[in-house]
DNA sequence: ACTATCACG
DNA sequence: ACGTACGTGATAGTT
C-alpha cells in the first residue's frame, strides 16, 4: 500500500458532466456578476473531494485541444452529432484552466488526440514509473484502461460527483458484463451515439456481452466467424466487418503517444493559497474555501508558531496590565457601546473549567487581553475583585451590547468566576447557524467568511499527550491569540448582522434565539437530581440477568462468541444456524431489531439475543454511565444543550443526552424513576399533545385536519375513520395504530414501502392507505407539493417563524439523492415549527416565572415537553402557568393542547 | 475514524 | 427499474 498514487483528471469530461448535471438546477449557477459558474463549481468540488479523499502523491490533468483528431480523419462522422459547445461552457473552461493553474496541477494536452488518449498514455508511463493511478473522469470510455494498477473514479448512475464509485476490474465487469480489456470491443459492437460510433447494427448490449464472453475480442470473433450462431447474427457480422473494425479503432484509447511526462513534475505538494483563495472568492465558492487541504499545521515543537496578527491585517492588540490601562479600557468599552468578548479557560467543561483570561474587542482590529489565571505570569495578573470593580459597570450594563462566539460558554465561565453579564446581543455561532453554515467553529468561519487563517490553539498548547494548559503558555502569545478570537468575533458580527437582516432572520435571531441563551444556561447549570443508589442496584441485577442470557445464547449457538459484534453474531445466526438472511449491510449481514424480529419464531436464540441487546444497551448507556456523570460540585446531573446543531431548529442534548432517556418498557420506566425531585419539590412535566400534526394542520391549512383538532378529536382515530370509511364506534385499536403510523409517516414523506416496513400491512394496503390519506386530506397533499416546489424554486424551506433549511440536493440528478432531499424539505417545516413553538414557550414561561418571582426551575426540554422542578407550594401556580403560556406561545389555526403530569420522579407521574 | 445498532421525539 | 421515513447522540466493535 506504500506505492505512490497519481491521480489524473479528465478536465473536459468532468466539466461537461458538471455542466449538464447543473444545467437545470437553479442553485449555484450564476454569480452576483451574472457569470455562469455551475460547471466550474462542479469541477472544483470534485477536485477538492479527490484531494481530500484520495490524498494523491502526484496529480496531472488532461485537456482536449480544439480541432480535429486522428479519429475525425478515420471517420468523417466521428462526433458529428455533437452540438456546438455552448458559449457559457466555453467561458467556464477558461475558468477551469485558471483554477487548475492556481492549484499548480500540470496540464497535458496534445493536438490531434483526445484527453482520453493522453490519459491512457500518461497512466501507462506512470505505472512504469512505479505508481498506482486513479483516473477521475465523467467518461465511461476510460474504463478500458483499468487494470491492477489503474482504476477509474466515476460518478454513480445519473449522479453528479457528490456520489462516486471507484472502478476496479471487477467493478468494470459488473457494469459492462465484460472485463476492461474488452470494453473497447464492446463499444465497437454496441456503438455509442454520443461519439457517433455506429457499431454493428442489430447488436445490443446483451448480444455483445454474450459474444465477448465466448470470443476474446473483435479479432477472435472474426477468426471464429463460422461458429457464430444464429446464422443471422453471423451474416450481420460478416457484412459489417469493416464497420466493426473501424469502430474498434475509434473506441480504443491510444496509450503510446509521444509525450514528455516526468513524474517529478506532478508532485501534489503545496499549492498557492494566495492564488486559490482569491479565485474561489471571486467565483463566490466560499463554501469550498474551508474544504481546501490544510497546510501542514505548525507543530508545536518543530517551528515557532506564527502568532496572530496575520501580517495582512491591521490590528492593535494590547495586553492590559496596569490600573491606568484597565480604567482606560472600561471607558473605551463604554464609549464604543458594544464589544466582542472571549474567554480563555483551563478546559472545555463549563462546570469545571477555570477562567485564565478575558479578551475584548470594541472594534475591528482592536483587542485587549486581561490575564487572570496565568501560572507563570511575567507581568501583572488581575484579581477578580479588581476586574469586577473596573468592569462590572460595563459588563452588567444591558445597554452595552455584548457579542460572543458561543456566548453560552463564555457567560457560564464568567458567571462561575463571579461576573454578571447583561446585554448579550449577538452570538456569532447562532447567527451562522441560522444562515445555514455547517462548520460553526470561530476558526472555520473566520476562514470561510473573512478569509483569515487563524492560529490553531494547538500552536500554543500543543497536541496529543504533550498538550499543556493555556495558563502555562507565554503570556504575550496568549494575549495575541485571545485578542484575535475577540477581534474575529467582532468582524463576524459586523458581517453577519446585516446578512441576518437581508435574509429575514433578524426577528427570529433577536427575539427567539438570543433570549433563549440565558434560559438554556440556567437549565444547564440547574441540572437534575439523580438517585444513583437506585441505578447502582439496577446495575447489579442487570449484570446477573445478562450473564444468564449470555450462557443461554452460548449454549444454543454451541460455543461462546461476542454477542455485541454484529460480525460474529451474523456468522452464528446465518452461517452456522442457517437462519434466512434478511437485508444486508455493506459490511455483511444485517442483524438489527427489525430483522431479528422476523426471525424470532424460527429459533429460540433470537429472542434471547433481542433481550440481551435491550438490557446491554440500557445498562451501558444509562444505568452505568449516568451516575458517573453526576457533578461533584452539587451532586446533580448537568446536560449540555446545543442550540446550533440541528437542521430543523430543535435543540440537542449531550454529555449526557437527557433527551433520549428510556421511557418504553418497564425497565425504561425504572431508569426514569432515578430522575428525582429533591425533598420538598416535585417534577412537573408539561408536554404538547400532537404538536407536529397540529403544526402540519396549520401549515397546510387542510380543512379536515383543522376541524379534527378544533373538535379536539383523537387525531389517530379521526384519521382511521377517514382511511377505513367507518364510524368511530367501529374503529379497532389496530386500525387506530395503523392510522397513527400513517399520520407520522406523512410528516416524514413516507412511501408505500416505508409503511409496509413499519407495520404488518402488505405493500398494497400500505400504498392504498397513503393514497386514501391524501384523498381525504387534500390540503395536506397540496401543501407538501407546494413545499417541494418552494425548495426547488428558492433552495430552502421555512417554518412559521421563518427559520430556514437550505436543501441543496433538491434538484440533484440522482433520484435517490433528490428524493431524500424532498423528504427533508417536507419534514423540516413541520418539525421546525414545533421547535419554534416550544422555544417561544420557554421564553414566555420563564419571563412569567421571573415576574412572579417563583422558585421553580425549568430543567429539561425534550422536543415537545418541558420538565420543571417545582417547590411543592408553587405547584398550584406552575400547573396553571406552564400549560397556559405553552398553549398561547403562538397563535395557530388550531388550538395547542398541553398535557400535565407531576410526581416525585420522572418515572412515576400523573 | 467509521459502522452498526438503538435510545428518544 | 429501483430503493425506501424525519431529527438527534451514545455505545461497542472494527479499522
Amino acid at each position: 500500500m506504500n506505492t505512490p498514487l497519481l491521480v489524473i483528471f479528465d478536465a473536459s469530461a468532468l466539466v461537461h458532466r458538471a455542466f449538464h448535471a447543473f444545467k437545470y438546477s437553479r442553485q449555484l449557477t450564476v454569480s452576483k456578476t451574472g457569470e455562469v459558474t455551475s460547471a466550474v463549481f462542479g469541477f472544483t468540488n470534485i477536485l477538492l473531494k479527490v484531494l481530500a479523499d484520495l490524498k494523491p502523491d502526484y496529480y496531472a490533468i488532461a485537456f482536449d485541444r480544439k480541432g480535429p483528431t486522428f479519429r475525425h480523419e478515420l471517420s468523417d462522422k466521428y462526433k458529428a452529432h455533437r452540438p456546438e459547445t455552448a458559449p457559457e461552457l466555453i467561458a467556464q473552461l477558461g475558468r477551469v484552466r485558471q483554477m487548475v493553474e492556481a492549484f499548480d496541477i500540470p496540464i497535458f494536452e496534445q493536438q490531434g488526440y483526445e484527453a482520453d488518449d493522453l490519459i491512457g498514455t500518461l497512466a501507462g508511463c506512470a505505472v512504469r514509473a512505479g505508481t498506482r493511478v486513479i483516473i477521475v473522469t465523467g467518461d465511461a470510455d476510460a474504463m478500458q484502461l483499468v487494470n491492477d494498477d489503474i482504476k477509474v473514479l466515476y460518478p454513480k448512475p445519473g449522479g453528479t460527483f457528490s456520489d462516486t464509485r471507484l472502478f476496479d476490474a471487477e467493478a468494470v465487469n459488473e457494469k459492462f458484463g465484460v472485463p476492461p480489456s474488452l470494453v473497447a470491443a464492446y463499444k465497437a459492437l454496441v456503438g455509442d451515439t454520443s461519439d457517433n460510433i455506429k457499431g454493428v447494427p442489430g447488436i445490443g448490449q446483451k448480444t455483445a456481452v454474450r459474444l465477448l464472453n465466448d470470443y476474446d475480442g473483435i479479432d477472435a470473433i472474426y477468426e471464429n466467424i463460422e461458429l457464430i450462431r444464429p446464422e443471422k447474427l453471423r451474416e450481420t457480422l460478416r457484412r459489417e466487418e469493416s464497420a466493426a473494425r473501424q469502430s474498434l479503432t475509434l473506441s480504443t484509447i491510444v496509450t503510446d503517444l509521444p509525450v514528455d511526462f516526468k513524474l517529478e513534475q506532478c508532485h501534489a505538494g503545496r499549492f498557492n493559497r494566495e492564488k486559490v483563495v482569491p479565485l474561489l472568492r471571486e467565483l463566490e465558492f466560499t463554501s469550498l474555501i474551508n474544504r481546501l487541504p490544510q497546510p501542514p499545521s505548525a507543530s508545536a515543537s518543530a517551528e515557532v508558531p506564527s502568532v496572530l496578527p496575520p501580517p495582512e491585517i491591521d490590528c492593535r492588540y494590547q495586553l492590559v496590565d496596569t490600573p491606568e490601562q484597565l480604567a482606560a479600557l472600561a471607558a473605551r468599552l463604554t464609549e464604543a457601546g458594544r464589544f466582542a468578548l472571549d474567554t480563555e479557560t483551563t478546559g472545555l467543561d463549563t462546570m469545571t473549567a477555570e477562567l485564565v483570561g478575558l479578551s475584548v474587542a470594541p472594534a475591528t482590529g482592536e483587542g485587549y487581553y486581561l490575564p487572570v489565571g496565568h501560572l507563570e505570569a511575567v507581568g501583572r495578573q488581575w484579581l477578580i475583585s479588581e476586574l469586577s470593580t473596573a468592569l462590572d459597570p460595563v459588563l452588567a450594563d444591558p445597554n452595552i451590547k455584548k457579542i460572543a462566539h458561543n456566548a453560552k460558554y463564555d457567560l457560564q465561565i464568567l458567571r462561575r468566576a463571579g461576573f454578571t453579564v447583561a446585554g448579550l446581543d449577538f452570538d456569532t455561532m447562532l447567527a451562522a447557524h441560522l444562515l445555514g453554515e455547517k462548520s460553526l467553529s470561530l476558526k472555520g468561519l473566520a476562514f470561510s467568511r473573512l478569509g483569515v487563517e487563524m492560529t490553531p490553539i494547538t500552536a500554543l498548547i500543543g497536541e496529543g499527550k504533550r498538550q499543556i494548559c493555556i495558563s502555562r503558555c507565554d503570556l504575550k502569545e496568549t494575549a495575541d491569540y485571545a485578542c484575535a478570537d475577540a477581534d474575529m468575533t467582532f468582524r463576524l458580527y459586523e458581517l453577519l448582522a446585516p446578512e441576518l437582516e437581508r435574509e429575514n432572520q433578524s426577528r427570529l435571531f433577536h427575539e427567539v434565539e438570543m433570549p433563549l441563551v440565558p434560559v438554556i444556561m440556567d437549565m444547564e447549570s440547574a441540572g437534575i437530581t439523580l438517585d444513583t443508589g437506585l441505578l447502582k442496584g439496577m446495575s447489579g441485577r442487570l449484570a446477573a440477568q445478562l450473564e444468564k442470557i449470555e450462557t443461554g445464547i452460548y449454549e444454543l449457538a454451541g460455543h461462546p462468541f461476542n454477542i455485541a459484534s454484529p460480525k460474529q453474531l451474523g456468522a452464528v445466526l446465518f452461517d452456522e444456524l442457517h437462519l434466512p438472511t434478511g437485508r444486508k449491510t455493506h459490511t455483511g449481514y444485517c442483524t438489527d431489531a427489525a430483522v431479528l424480529d422476523e426471525l424470532k419464531d424460527q429459533h429460540e436464540i433470537v429472542r434471547l439475543i433481542l433481550e440481551y441487546r435491550t438490557l446491554a444497551k440500557l445498562k451501558s448507556t444509562y444505568v452505568d454511565t449516568l451516575p458517573v456523570m453526576v457533578a461533584a460540585e452539587d451532586g446533580r446531573l448537568h446536560t449540555s444543550f446545543n442550540q446550533a446543531r440541528t437542521a430543523t431548529g430543535r435543540l440537542s442534548s449531550s454529555e449526557p443526552n437527557l433527551q433520549n432517556i428510556p421511557v418504553r418498557g418497564e425497565l425504561g420506566r425504572e431508569i426514569r424513576r432515578a430522575f428525582t425531585a429533591p425533598p420538598g419539590h416535585l417534577l412537573l412535566a408539561a408536554d404538547y399533545s400532537q404538536i407536529d400534526l397540529r403544526a402540519l394542520a396549520h401549515l397546510s391549512g387542510d380543512r379536515e385536519l383543522i376541524n379534527a383538532f378544533q373538535n379536539d378529536d383523537d387525531i389517530h382515530t379521526a384519521t382511521a375513520m377517514r382511511l377505513y370509511g367507518l364510524p368511530q364506534a367501529e374503529i379497532t385499536p389496530d386500525m387506530r395504530r395503523f392510522a397513527k403510523t400513517v399520520n407520522f409517516g406523512v410528516i416524514y414523506g413516507m412511501s408505500g414501502y416505508g409503511l409496509e416496513q413499519a407495520t404488518e400491512l402488505t405493500r398494497e394496503e400500505s400504498t392504498r392507505f397513503i393514497t386514501t390519506y391524501f384523498e381525504r386530506y387534500p390540503g395536506v397533499r397540496a401543501y407538501l407539493d407546494a413545499t417541494k416546489g418552494q425548495a426547488r424554486a428558492r433552495g430552502y424551506v421555512e417554518t412559521i417563524l421563518g427559520r430556514r433549511r437550505y436543501i441543496p440536493d433538491i434538484n440533484a440528478a440522482n433520484r435517490q439523492v433528490r428524493e431524500a432531499a424532498e423528504r427533508m424539505a417536507i419534514n423540516m417545516p413541520v418539525q421546525g415549527t414545533s421547535a419554534d413553538i416550544i422555544k417561544v414557550a420557554m421564553l414566555d414561561v420563564r419571563r412569567e416565572m421571573a415576574r412572579q418571582k417563583l422558585q421553580s426551575r425549568l430543567l429539561l426540554q425534550v422536543h415537545d415537553e418541558l420538565i420543571f422542578e417545582v417547590p411543592q407550594q408553587e405547584m398550584f401556580f406552575m400547573s396553571e402557568l406552564a400549560p397556559r403560556l405553552m398553549a398561547e406561545a403562538v397563535k395557530l389555526d388550531v388550538p395547542l393542547k398541553v398535557d400535565l403530569k407531576y410526581g416525585a420522579n420522572w418515572g412515576e407521574m400523573e
